[in-house]
DNA sequence: ATAGGGTTAG
């Protein structure tokens, strides 16, 4: 057996080439004679193969002039098919593997990479077939197979797979612990994962960062950071994926002082600021409302992509500055990359903000006619949303009534907010009523379809509404508020007076709202009638969350430091008044970012024009 | 000659 000799044109191709230079490579290959080598090509193919997921219909055209195909370039086109948009087709490779009769034999290679196809197509059938199939060829003990399989299944969503799987295994390794850290956090069972990643006799940077970002998807942003502060404390080495994480969390708290030090971590540490990095920070800032640094790192980045470019979008429209966000994707398309659903769901909502009804149908006409993209259930939603906060009511109940799908409780929300907005009282009762039919349960419907009667003096129709509410149980989601004071994150609920200052709070509201009624403001009752509780209602101090994190501000931060409120439902009417009169009176800028956008209030007035 | 776990936008 002669010594395979890699070719050196071959290992060219192990960096990101062009598709000329691989012309030219593959042309010297078969001139020199390297190609008649079933071996060599099997390396030539899954160089091909793997240098980018634009050259795999070449690497196979390159296969099939081989007069037998290796095991080994079979397995480098499953290998290369599996991560790539069509992970369907690893399986023709491993049907020619089974169609060369007894030449060649599916191996442990073979197994890990099809099930990694599988966890591609997030296919059940296909995956337990597949799971069936590494039994039947004996590789189900294999490390590899095993903690793909984990991974499978996490995929899929069944976490009692992933428990037999991992309970099989006699004395799985941190690699395969980590895997099911990560299955467990996905699926839902945070508390399993960390009692696994406590169990961990050896924790590695990995699976640090598999502990910080299950966390940080599921929302559990605070012992995200926890758990990063306690890496740091064992001298676990940080790397760019767990800051990833890292400010990933800090981006839903709004904490932006934290995202600020991890950004001079970052820094300071000289770890590697990838494009996925960068593009993190980018929406850290925009999410925390300073757009410009959003866009002073945005313009920084050598190389972006369809995510950068997407979140500096999304953020442009969330802080409503939606003319800049027109005027980016202008920059997008020029600059050559291609928009997806994603982006159009910010292009939307940019034209949204500033009332741009034609341009915004232009872009969503756009979708199909320039981008081949089918318009799915969010961006009709966006769609509605436009016509329907420009006042032409009527037009976005005929895109509701021709949308090809069946509209969410969203689409309908934005009609019935608009109605009241519009005063229109036949829409918003027909949007409120489909509303509940989708969302029994959503208490906003009923709030806004008691206002909406308030609005007209029906108060017959208001109790009835209070009555149905309340022989359903409907509760409300309590309302929070989040708020970084010098780097400690502080929440709020409605009417909780837990806080250590709640006294103070309590005092310097007290004073806030003399103030206010001395410049005229005179509290707007009809939200308060159905956003609170009889009992809280009886309690003079029940304050909205984020009234609590604005006085608690105030008393905290020096006066020319923004007020920044993360809120987990949308700004009330009477709230956002009294956030407009404190931005005046007390000379503070205010910024909330609510459920879907950002109010900064400055001088009296707000971003959103009262349009929210 | 090849393989398993962690990362970004709605």
């Amino acid at each position: 057996m002669s010594r395979i000799v890699k070719h050196p044109a071959i290992a060219l191709l192990d960096s990101g080439i062009t598709f000329k230079e691989v012309r030219q490579i593959h042309a010297k290959l078969y001139v020199d004679g390297t190609l008649k080598d079933d071996h060599l090509v099997g390396h030539f193919v899954k160089a091909v193969a793997l240098s980018d997921h634009k050259y795999l219909d070449y690497a196979n055209q390159i296969l099939d002039r081989s007069e037998k195909p290796t095991l080994f370039a079979l397995n480098s086109m499953i290998r290369a098919h599996c991560k790539s948009p069509v992970p369907e087709k690893s399986f023709d490779f491993y049907r020619r593997i089974l169609s060369s009769g007894n030449d060649l034999k599916p191996d442990n290679y073979t197994v890990n990479f099809l099930v990694q196809a599988c966890t591609g197509l997030r296919m059940r059938e296909t995956g337990l077939q597949v799971h069936g199939m590494t039994i039947r060829r004996g590789f189900d003990n294999d490390p590899h197979v095993q903690t793909g399989l984990i991974s499978l299944y996490a995929e899929l969503g069944c976490l009692d797979s992933c428990h037999k799987v991992f309970n099989s295994i006699p004395c799985p390794d941190f690699v395969c612990r980590t895997a099911m850290v990560t299955a467990c956090a996905r699926c839902g069972d945070v508390v399993f994962a960390r009692k696994l990643f406590e169990g961990m006799p050896e924790r590695d940077p990995i699976a640090w960062n598999a502990m910080i970002s299950g966390y940080a998807q599921v929302g559990e942003s605070r012992e995200a950071l926890n758990v990063f502060h306690l890496m740091q404390l064992e001298g676990v080495k940080v790397n760019g994926v767990a800051m990833i994480s890292v400010l990933s969390a800090c981006t839903q708290l709004g904490a932006l002082d934290q995202g600020r030090w991890a950004h001079s971590y970052i820094e300071r540490n000289k770890i590697k600021i990838t494009v996925r990095l960068a593009t993190t920070l980018v929406d850290l800032y925009a999410k925390c409302g300073d757009m410009e640094k959003a866009m002073e790192v945005f313009w920084g980045m050598e190389e972006k992509n369809v995510y950068t470019w997407s979140s500096a979008l999304n953020g442009l429209a969330m802080n409503g500055f939606g003319e800049k966000c027109l005027e980016l994707f202008s920059l997008m398309k020029q600059d050559g990359v291609t928009p997806n659903a994603v982006t159009f769901v910010s292009v939307l909502r940019g034209c949204s903000v500033v009332g741009f009804v034609d341009e915004g149908q232009r872009h969503f006409d756009s979708m199909r006619n320039e981008f081949g993209i089918e318009p799915q259930l969010e961006h009709y939603g966006c769609l509605v949303d436009l016509y329907a906060r420009a006042g032409r009511l009527e037009d976005a109940v005929s895109i509701i009534q021709q949308m090809p799908m069946k509209p969410h409780a969203a689409v309908w929300s934005s009609l019935l907010h608009a109605s009241r907005m519009y005063k229109n009282l036949e829409l918003g009762v027909l949007a409120s009523k489909k509303m509940l039919e989708l969302e029994t349960a959503n208490h906003g419907a009923y709030v806004l379809l008691s206002n909406i009667y308030a609005d007209s003096n029906d108060w017959d129709n208001v109790s009835h509404v209070r009555q149905s509410m309340k022989s359903k149980g409907v509760r409300k989601q309590p309302g929070c508020s989040v708020m970084e004071v010098n780097g400690e994150v502080h929440e709020f609920f409605v009417g909780d007076k837990s806080h250590p200052k709640y006294t103070q709070i309590d005092a310097v509201w007290k004073d806030i709202s003399r103030r206010l009624r001395l410049a005229g403001y005179k509290a707007d009752t009809t939200p308060v009638m159905f956003d609170i509780d009889e009992e809280e209602k009886e309690d003079a101090l029940c304050l909205h969350s984020e009234k609590a994190a604005i006085a608690f501000g105030i008393m905290s931060l020096k006066e020319d430091v923004p007020i920044r409120i993360v809120k987990n439902l949308r700004v009330c009417g009477d709230c956002h008044q009294v956030s407009m009169m404190i931005s005046k009176i007390f000379n503070r800028e205010i910024i909330v970012r609510d459920r879907n956008r950002f109010h900064h209030f400055k001088d009296g007035h707000c971003s959103c024009n009262g349009f929210w």
